[in-house]
DNA sequence: AGGTAATAACTGACCGGACGGTCATTTGCA
DNA sequence: TGCAAATGACCGTCCGGTCAGTTATTACCT
């Protein structure tokens, strides 16, 4: 009798089944909030309109449901970075620049700017977090970048440098930067200004902090 | 009689008076391996060689180790960094170079290497331990590095840029290389070469990344 | 249309175990 | 004997996860 019933698919819900989603949103807002120890499941079932059993619809577990809001928050951050990084072919320092215009912009949105605070904080205590976070991100992004700096080299655009290391100088600053105004609140008079620390940075990062030798030579604005 | 005994101090100790540290390098321990949140207050004093309830002898809370522990770390750090600064008059890039090499050689002790790991994970459920760092740490050392940055460039040392930026730049690197290695394990063939790390970085945060306009000057190796 | 059965969606009381902190009791030293 | 030092059983609470039961929605039948 019922077999007509069975090949329909998905027949009704009583909500959309954008419920996942609703549920990362809740879950996230607490998190920012409280931390994730901190925050009971029950909290985040009540801020999207569920009940506790009905996460459990979704999620395996608590800890599926911070893996899934990290995900959902950070891997089109690193697709977008990929992208500009195999796009362009000429000096790398456009391509950094760009990178880190890309990122300043994108973490100008709280729910992205709170995700290192996040990763950080948890990376420790739930592996499977770090593991899905290098493999999205950094053993992607990585690579790509110690290639653009390596070839920024050989075609005389940048100083000899270790393209490792010189990641950590790339990127460091704008980490400490968000560090500092998200767990101390040490930021800027009104806000993070992200594209000033960006060009403060970006001047630093190409022609130095060192005044030039005698002449005053070029002063970029 | 016992008199002349009595004022040596603490007059007797099942064992000695170190306890409060013996306390403290224990939880240290085991922070570093298993985090603030995952280490039983028991755990702590059986590895200190005591019972639970004496750590409360010593201790009125599991979050006061935790404080304590920061600061007899930290403060010295601080100390000695503001020394630095204080002692210094001319080219303000030597003492950035002293005090970035004082930290990397501080941070090989791997007691050391933790605390950022530590501060960055408890600081948002840990008001007391935030407040602690500040006032410790953060607003001794900024004034100073600020004023630093300022007068490099009054005396033509430095090139124009915003005081308060550039101390991102100068020591977020380090701070992303140290999180790289704690949280993911991702450091350089055969160890942190923090060393390595400061030079390329020192050289980098000077003379910029880029290569030189024509003629190839001179070229630190 | 109205009735009914089928079932997806959801609920919330409950369980189990972990853990910070307490305190009556014991131990060791003078 | 007196008392500081130290113990560890115990308490209260918290919370992730489960599951038997309830409700809403639809399909089908008359």
């Amino acid at each position: 009798m019922n077999e007509i019933e069975k090949d329909r698919g998905p027949k009704f819900r009583r909500r959309a089944e954008a419920r996942p989603d609703e549920v990362l949103d809740a879950a996230l807002a607490l998190f920012i909030e409280k931390g994730f120890a901190a925050t009971r499941v029950e909290d985040i079932a009540k801020r999207a309109g569920l009940s506790k059993g009905a996460v459990y619809l979704y999620f395996p577990s608590k800890e599926a449901v911070l893996e899934a809001l990290v995900r959902r928050a950070i891997v089109p951050i690193a697709d977008s970075a990929l992208q500009t990084l195999h796009d362009y072919e000429g000096d790398p320092r456009i391509v950094i620049g760009l990178v880190l215009n890309m990122l300043a912009a994108r973490l100008s949105d709280p729910r992205i700017l709170a995700m290192p605070k996040l990763i950080f904080r948890e990376v420790l205590g739930f592996p499977e977090l770090a593991q899905m976070y290098r493999r999205e991100v950094i053993d992607r992004v990585i690579p790509a970048v110690e290639g653009l700096i390596r070839r920024g080299i050989d075609q005389g655009y940048l100083r000899q440098v270790d393209p490792s290391l010189t990641i950590r100088s790339i990127i460091g600053p704008l980490l400490l930067h968000v560090a500092m105004a998200e767990l101390f609140g040490i930021m800027p008079e009104g806000g993070l200004h992200l594209d000033k620390l960006v060009d403060n940075h970006l001047s630093i990062l190409f022609d130095g902090l060192s005044a030039p030798p005698s002449a005053k030579t070029w002063s970029a604005s």
